[in-house]
DNA sequence: GTTAGCAGTCGTAAGATTAGAGTGCTAACA
DNA sequence: TGTTAGCACTCTAATCTTACGACTGCTAAC
């Protein structure tokens, strides 16, 4: 069977209203609603198409038709291809005047999250890819170091090790400037065990001091890695929609937008199963698609953003499966080109690329 | 009338039953359960009594009776007399390898919460009456200043600034240690306006740097008193108990652990209503008391720990009216025990003061 | 002071009833 | 051949009814 004109209109008209009322949607509703001038009988006839091709459901005998998993990727995809220009001003002010990126990325995901109504994150940029600027070290108490790492995009680590000898002022101050000279500019994978050994070359008598804190700094940007550092926003909007609104439903979100172990493994599957060209496209997961097999009657938008330098992470929404698509995908569209116009390689054309 | 022995019997017998099922208790229930060998009929003329007296209510006519928040608090209060002196071993361990204050905390509360089953929060300690340890400016890009301020507890706080001229890093050096020189060692209410001037007697072409590093210094001081750091866990567990599954009841919950700002809030009013001499004593908020006004089916438990020098915060546990007091109560006992105990005076008697 | 027994109350759980929304099918029509 | 009106049928959800059971309070006896 075909899905024609007709049927696509009837298909939109039922998805776009169920996704309004979350009510199932009878035949004599779209016979009303829909531009089309047909009585409810024809609908009645094409819904029973419609049903047999697997795009939509009926609950139960006497009731109208809600989509199936099918039906709301179909509709998913045919706003994906509408090129839609509505672009609003919002977050451009926000995200000029901050200096941390912590804070840019606290701001944009509550944005996301109020926009939206729904529940929002984003995770930070994965550290292991990301240069290191400088590190500092100081000496807050006895026979510890305060290290502290600030990385590309301004993002700063801190951690307190615990070191053998007790090295005094003068000391740091060098030691910091030993590894410095050399670690200034790497990432984690270039900080390879010749450059360590060449740092150790240069630190004289403090070798172990040294080689704890090398090892802190590896430590630190990895644990980044694993327990991605993970913002979140407006995980109770998922409340507010009825069918996430039984306790056991909402417990698995709720707990884990509260415990972001969870979120950290969705994210880290989410951006393994993107492409790296597929930078800046958005993702929808429908039902137990992809990385939310366990959240059936969830859904996630999800899109891998860029700022700049290879600062690159994933920002997400995550509502009902009954979501506002259009609207939450062309927030996040949005929001995207904003990323770009002001991050993107480096503001104006520098090298041009694309 | 007089709440004589057997009237106390009945009614702890009532409060705990009810603690444990949830549903209102009846005569016959107690008659059968207490050791006390009385009679359904007798136990009813009691109940009677009881309930004329404000302990207990019935929610309707053939129903069993459940506490009153007179009840509730009756039966916290004689627990709280009887010195109960169970120790567990627990946190010790992880109480003693923490170096830095935020990761302590954030077991605290997690420990906390996994002990009782409730929701646990903690707020740091409030920092205006922290001591400053020292600082350290660093330059991580044109006219910017990274400013990383140590206080006491190994509290480490971060900013990055923007200044009007872009100094050298020696410069930044220099600054750094005449900053230190005067600051280290004070908090927030000793930074008067002479201290700020004498630091800008000597900061020499500096002054508008200088200026803006005492600013930051300042603001993030108070900042951090303002928007108190405050860590919680386990907020769903408030999920698990019937009485507080219906959405709206839970929600306001929720929303105030994520959020946040409704937690300071609600701290500072405990640590406002608690004079410093019932320091490491607890307090027990029931239905809509002090507080929590706005939570009439929830109960508090908090207290004010502290941790060595000055550093003092409020530590506490939200559940359900209907929670299990004893053992909340015993295990913030036996924390508080145990925070004393490990920081209590510079652990071992440095300076006899009690 | 305590207890047994009984009448009375009230909420809840379990049917029974009904209204309404919606379908599928058939037959008529353009 | 596509469209429509009409009707019988189905199924849910809401409402009502009923019955049960858990309590209490009272009274009278011990």
């Amino acid at each position: 069977m075909e899905l024609d004109a007709r049927k696509i209109i009837i298909l939109k008209t039922i998805i776009k209203n169920y996704l309004e009322t979350g009510e199932p949607v009878g035949s004599r509703t779209i016979s009303k609603y829909s531009e089309l001038n047909l009585s409810s009988a024809t609908i009645r006839n094409e819904m029973s198409d419609l049903e047999e091709m697997g795009y939509i459901i009926q609950p139960h005998t006497s009731a109208g038709r809600i989509p199936s998993d099918k039906g709301y990727r179909f509709y998913v995809d045919s706003i994906m291809k509408e090129s839609d220009d509505r672009v609003n001003e919002v977050t451009e002010l926000m995200v000029k005047k901050v200096d941390k990126l912590e804070m840019l990325l606290k701001s944009l995901v509550r944005h996301l999250a109020l926009d939206t109504n729904y529940a929002a994150l984003i995770s930070a940029p994965a550290l292991s890819k990301n240069k290191i600027k400088y590190l500092q070290l100081s000496r807050p108490g006895e026979r510890k170091l305060l290290l502290i790492l600030v990385l590309e995009g301004n993002m700063i680590k801190n951690e307190i090790i615990t070191v053998d000898e007790d090295p005094d002022m003068e000391t740091v101050l060098n030691l910091t400037i030993v590894i410095n000279n050399r670690l200034s500019g790497l990432c984690l994978n270039d900080i390879t065990p010749t450059v360590v050994n060449e740092v150790l070359a240069q630190s004289g008598g403090h070798k172990s001091t040294v080689r704890a804190v090398l090892n802190a700094v590896v430590e630190m940007i990895e644990a980044g890695e694993d327990a991605a550092d993970i913002y979140t926003s407006g995980a109770t909007n998922i409340l507010k929609y009825p069918e996430l609104t039984d306790i056991e439903k909402a417990t698995e979100l709720i707990s884990a937008f509260e415990e972001k172990d969870k979120l950290t493994k969705l994210v880290s599957e989410v951006s393994e199963s993107t492409d790296s060209d597929t930078k800046n496209s958005l993702q929808v997961y429908i039902g137990g698609e992809g990385p939310i097999q366990n959240m059936r009657d969830c859904s996630l938008v999800t899109a891998n953003y860029e700022l700049g330098d290879g600062l690159r992470g994933v920002i997400g929404v995550i509502g009902p499966k009954r979501m506002d698509y259009e609207k939450v995908l062309s927030t996040m569209k949005n929001l995207m080109e904003q990323l770009d116009k002001t991050f993107g390689k480096d503001s104006d054309t520098k090298k041009g690329k694309g």
